[in-house]
DNA sequence: CTTAAACGGATAATTTCACTTCGTTTGAGA
DNA sequence: TCTCAAACGAAGTGAAATTATCCGTTTAAG
């Protein structure tokens, strides 16, 4: 098995910095980022990035999988608390926290793999079990959907505020930036709770979350 | 006279055309929107857009101003309702409604006029008067200040999947889409009714989002 | 008809981007 | 201590995108 790692620890620790860089750079540049900027933010040489990833897609589908992993892990957990509201609390908290959104501009640029749908799938089904759980305890409104929570995440999963603040470099302001985002959260989690007036129109169907991420039609027909 | 205006009424037109173009494109495409997509969209030639605008900065800024009148009339109407919860709510959804988020994206990458500023300290003013109105009446939470409430039109005014689906040419969507996102308005307005556990930490400062248009600091210095 | 104002799209000049090539550095095993 | 494959960073490359200008054509008021 010898001679195989000249730099084996050097090569892990830029791939997770790589991972890293990414993800913040996405949550900054949104779709745009480029790779320039990644590898640079990681601290690596861009040929350490295709090193390990063939292609700028290849690298995001993996980033997806990992997210993925996130929100299911954060699922079970949520899983685990005794108290229904609780453990959806903290699943909501949770995935808009480690800026789950910031994959929502990836959506329909990349290839959905088949590990990125299975996950996706599985993490729908504990969302839905905790969703369920909540309901059943009284503990959510009861007009309030698994969709409308996912959309809730979404909407709450991206801070315009922060990344603008971040692409200035205003890091003096981020920590006050980040805890009135915690307000902003905590309003829209006090709205989930039972004793309000019902929600308008019905529950959104499941459908428009997944469909998205379907590769893009042929947007502007070029005729000669 | 005479003499002036061979093409008065297309002009018109065009700059209405424009305007609305650009605002569309903006929530859509973000700070990197093009002046080629815009013109596109208004169904003009670039040259048009070049003969109005001496810049794309200073069709921004003009647009700017425009969002910021809106907002202004919006605040008004909400000040003249009698019932001092629904004014706020009208308000807010309005906000929302009218994509006034879209140009957060602008932030830090025009020059911020006089007009406009002008004009935002207007805004504030009318926003704090709602608010007030609003926690005299103890129809809002006492513990969300005016400025919960800005970042809250800020958080909920972009619909990451309401653009994207319009980048991808899915129409077919875009009405489910936009009745859910009804519902997370509905959601987090709910929360912004009294009878709920105190917000974590104080209030955020108004400083905020007036310092996020400041022009961004050099970020990279090159040296040769 | 005349003509000034407005039009649209081809075009130029610059920038940005994904990806490649290449000479250098590193550290585990002999 | 010495070797050498694996890993590294950065300059280089061609294609695509972007802002703004130029120019021949169209329109409608007088």
């Amino acid at each position: 098995m010898a001679r195989r790692a000249p730099r084996h620890a050097e090569a892990a620790r830029n791939d997770h910095a790589l991972l890293e860089a990414a993800k913040k750079v996405l949550a900054v540049d949104g779709a745009h980022a480029s790779v320039a900027t990644i590898a640079a933010r990681a601290g690596v040489g861009i040929a350490s990035l295709y090193r390990r990833y063939r292609s700028k897609d290849e690298l995001f589908q993996h980033l997806c999988a990992l997210a993925l992993d996130q929100w299911i892990r954060v699922a079970e957990r949520g899983l685990e608390h005794d108290d229904p509201w609780e453990g959806l609390a903290h699943y909501i908290e949770a995935c808009v926290e480690f800026s789950g959104g910031a994959l929502g501009p990836l959506a329909g640029t990349i290839a959905v793999t088949d590990e990125m749908s299975a996950k996706f799938t599985r993490s729908d089904e504990l969302l839905g079990r905790l969703v369920a759980r909540a309901h059943e305890a009284g503990a959510l409104r009861p007009d309030a959907s698994a969709m409308d929570i996912s959309l809730l995440i979404e909407q709450l999963g991206k801070s315009p505020l922060i990344d603008q603040l971040d692409r200035q470099g205003r890091g003096d302001l981020i920590d006050a930036a980040r805890s009135a985002r915690k307000r902003t959260i905590a309003i829209a989690l006090d709205g989930l709770r039972p004793r309000h007036p019902r929600l308008p129109g019905t529950a959104p169907s499941p459908t428009l979350l997944s469909e998205r991420w379907e590769h893009a039609l042929a947007e502007s027909p070029k005729q000669p």
